[in-house]
DNA sequence: CTGAATTTACAGTAATTACTGAAAATTGAA
DNA sequence: TTCAATTTTCAGTAATTACTGTAAATTCAG
């Protein structure tokens, strides 16, 4: 490993213990990542020195995280690792992931909580809580989803619009009129 | 404690250890949060079930994170703590010390990886993946820094909208035109 | 100031999580 | 099929992290 991609593993491993994941798993995935062509379990546990059963668990669980993906090689029997090297797909993934191990109970005990009929005022109150919590995760994940399915360029103008769509909305409220007069079209 | 409050309570101590948080401070804030009043360390250990030091350590963490606010009651030396408990305004909190912890750092390594000067075929490879991460990583950054600073009342318009935005944009595009001749405004 | 109430620090211990090596299971070329 | 190559599993151990009790520090009413 050269001095660049070192730097680049050791902050994934030191990050990686601050979520979830493991130090061991983050810097096997940053070495996936960066790396040019698939490597196989005996070339990431000799660059990182680890042991070949530790290597083996954490391209398991970067598996189920749907980090890395395997990749046979011709003419080899060894499974060689690669890993999406678009970020924004990166991204796509471990909000997906995290939303289902993550968001998805969580919502799911809310509901249940909401469900219960309130034994006390302490209980009235708690519940009150938990609706302002299940109401925000859900306005957010359901609005995460949509934006998902946006094709790339509209998502990124929108981006650069930045906060300047609320100008576009409030002058939108006004257009509408003049060219909703004109043309017959309105925004559904 | 209720059942209600009890499984909430249970839910975020699983969920706390799953990102950074340690268990016991995920059941701390999630007692605090749904709490009618404000709660010093001795109610919430014997809620618990926890040691006085470990909510000590636990209320330190918190506050750490911004997720709990030391409030004095008038005649009481005791600390109290509450949580603030719009969602909301939870979420952004959230938001910035994650930001501070891990996106900061993260970019900073980054940039430093991106102005060195790539020794070999291999570096050069990895400092495209590192800029392909930098540059989402300031998107989002940035959009999000300009949409906490929309109001609430565009940004749930917004929300609600989702990817009806996409049309918005379209239409806008061929709107300019008429409105801008007939107003003399222009979107900037 | 003084000292009781309260909070914090910290050393020791418990609990959890991570890692290894060896053995078992699986795979696929011959 | 067979068997060597490869991966996975898992029990044992190491390392880390969490928790407790005690002692020290701090705070503030009198």
């Amino acid at each position: 490993m050269t001095p660049l991609v070192r730097s680049f593993v050791a902050h994934f491993g030191e990050m990686g213990s601050r979520w979830g994941i493991n130090r061991t798993v983050g810097q096997i995935y940053a070495l996936i990542y960066v790396s040019q062509r698939p490597l196989n379990a005996d070339e990431i546990g000799e660059a990182l020195e680890f042991s070949r059963s530790n290597v083996s668990m954490g391209l398991k669980e970067l598996q189920a995280w749907r980090l890395v993906r395997l990749k046979h090689q011709a003419g080899d029997r060894r499974e060689y690792f690669d890993a999406p090297s678009d970020a924004w797909e990166v991204f796509q993934i471990l909000a997906e992931e995290r939303r289902r191990r993550e968001i998805e109970p969580t919502l799911s005990m809310l509901r249940n909580a909401l469900l219960e009929k309130p034994a006390t005022e302490e209980d009235s109150v708690a519940q009150e809580r938990m609706r302002g919590m299940h109401e925000l995760i859900e306005m957010l994940t359901t609005w995460f989803d949509e934006v998902q399915h946006m094709d790339r360029t509209t998502l990124s103008q929108l981006m650069k619009m930045g906060s300047r769509v609320q100008k576009l909305l409030e002058f939108t409220g006004k257009v509408k009129v003049i060219a909703g007069g004109k043309t017959g079209k309105t925004i559904k």
